[in-house]
RNA sequence: GUGGGUGUAGCUCAGUUGGUCAGAGCGCCUGGUUGUGGCCCAGGAGGCCGUGGGUUCAAGUCCCAUCACUCACCCCA
């Protein structure tokens, strides 16, 4: 038998403890704002209906969807989900008797696509998302927004802006600069890049794409306004305030100014930003995108509202909104601006208790089990080798703190606990070693 | 799907016009230190030079193919 070469398929990755435990505290931190704003636990299967996902993401993305099979085949077409909200619609339209409207979920888990990877894009990722099933008004749209401004501010992130536009208006600009609806979808498409190549580069594109410059340029007079606060409102409004569908959403976005006020947003926050697009295709009102712009670094948190998507496994739809917090992007960004607090270290073990000799084995056994009693995170050395060779297995894996039980200390009831940092030595009675121990380690 | 880049020790990499080119640093192991980590010193293990073919007296080095990894584009988180 051969050996085989240890690796993972591509685009599919290992997290060694040093990361998980940098990756758990984003998480655990995200869940718990999550939950400070009511949203409930969703966990569905990794693997769903082929059936179920089909039909929702386009035929592009669907060719990025995995196929999965068994040895014994199988009579159910299967697939592994691309995202985790085509799941929550599935989820809603199936158990909507006992679920309780408005229903609040948020859900943290992998998905696939069957991408080529590069940088900070992976075939398997965490999604992490938030959504309000069953709320019309602005006011679910800002209550998700304020999560993910709530969210970002506490992992610690000095500066964002949560950029906001609606798919309507959007379209509604497209018509009235002469953009024929059948290249709507081109239109997006390139002012989604506008970041990117910029008014020149998306003018260049659309021409390319056989819109009539002079139509190219309307458009984009329309959307290039940098005005603050609701001034991009105003200005579209006066410009094209007869069009039924630029009205009614210039006043949706009005009004979700006023409820991310009251959700305590603040307008340093967020920006009516009409260049910006969102790439899936049932997204029906506003969208939200938030970006980090010193580095330059694109995405972090994505949403809008996609009223109809429900009503793709329920006789009526329901009206939803959400967002998506790009984890893996957010986990890379808190190492770019050391983000993560002192005490992550590369391990959970606070105190290694050593083992000196078969003799004081038990006594080392037994201060283990205390120690742990006492809640602090305990390892006991597990192999018979010298004590040099515990400390320095301590010091390599950074456990803080380690504990010497010998001959002597055994005699008199005693523990030596020495702080690997600065090296200070102190010498407690077995009674007094979880206190001291926690003393050193700086716990309460 | 398109276009670049890179494959040499566990890791990061050097290796000149083809001819002592099988190397460095870090890591690992042993000892200096039989009750104490880091720092220092001495010693040691470890490599089908991605794989297959070709050119040559001679290939880590040149050529072809192939595989893998990686970056960018398309698209997306």
């Amino acid at each position: 038998m051969s050996k085989v070469n240890p690796r993972t398929p591509k685009g599919f990755r290992d997290f060694l403890p040093a990361d998980m435990l940098k990756r758990e505290y984003v998480m655990n931190t995200v869940r718990d704002v999550f939950q400070t704003f009511g949203f409930e636990p969703l966990q569905t299967p990794i693997i769903e209906l082929q059936e179920t996902l089909f039909g929702k993401y386009g035929e592009e993305a669907e060719n990025l969807i995995y196929s999965v099979s068994h040895g014994r085949g199988s009579k159910e077409a299967l697939s592994m989900r691309y995202d985790l909200t085509v799941p929550l619609a599935r989820v809603v339209a199936q158990y909507e008797s006992s679920l309780s409207f408005p229903f609040k979920r948020y859900q943290m888990s992998p998905v696939f696509r069957g991408e080529r990877p590069q940088k900070g894009r992976y075939r398997e990722f965490y999604q992490c998302d938030v959504d309000i099933v069953g709320v019309a008004d602005t006011s679910a749209d800002a209550e998700v927004i304020a999560v993910v401004v709530t969210a970002l501010k506490r992992l610690g992130f000095p500066q964002f802006t949560v950029k906001i536009n609606h798919r309507q208006l959007l379209t509604a600009i497209g018509q009235y600069s002469g953009v024929p609806d059948a290249q709507l979808p081109d239109l997006y498409r390139s002012v989604d890049k506008f970041d990117k190549i910029g008014a020149d580069g998306v003018g260049r594109e659309l021409e390319e794409r056989g819109i009539a410059p002079d139509v190219v340029r309307r458009m984009l007079d329309l959307i290039t306004q940098q005005r603050p606060g609701t001034g991009n409102l105003d200005f579209l409004e006066s410009a094209l305030g007869d069009l039924e569908a630029a009205r009614v959403s210039i006043a949706q976005l009005r009004g979700l100014a006023v409820d991310l006020e009251d959700a305590g947003v603040t307008p340093d926050d967020y920006a009516f930003d009409l260049t910006m697009v969102r790439g899936l295709g049932y997204y029906t009102g506003p969208i939200f995108e938030t970006v980090i712009t010193e580095p330059n670094i694109g995405s972090i948190s994505g949403g809008g509202r996609y009223d109809d998507l429900i009503g793709l496994f329920r006789r009526e739809s329901l009206p939803t909104t959400g967002v998506s917090l790009g984890i893996e992007r957010i986990i890379d960004l808190m190492d770019v601006f050391a983000l993560y607090p002192d005490d992550i270290g590369g391990t959970v073990v606070q105190a290694l208790v050593t083992v000196f000799d078969e003799s004081t084995r038990r006594d080392s056994a037994r201060l283990a089990a205390r120690l742990r009693e006492g809640g602090i995170r305990t390892e006991l050395f597990m192999e018979d080798k010298k004590l040099g060779k515990q400390f320095n297995h301590a010091d390599k894996k950074g456990v803080r703190l380690v504990a010497v039980i010998g001959p002597d200390e055994a005699a008199q009831g005693v523990v030596k606990l020495k702080r690997l940092a600065d090296g200070h030595e102190q010498v407690v009675a077995l009674a007094d070693a979880v206190a001291s121990a926690r003393q050193l380690l700086d716990l309460r």
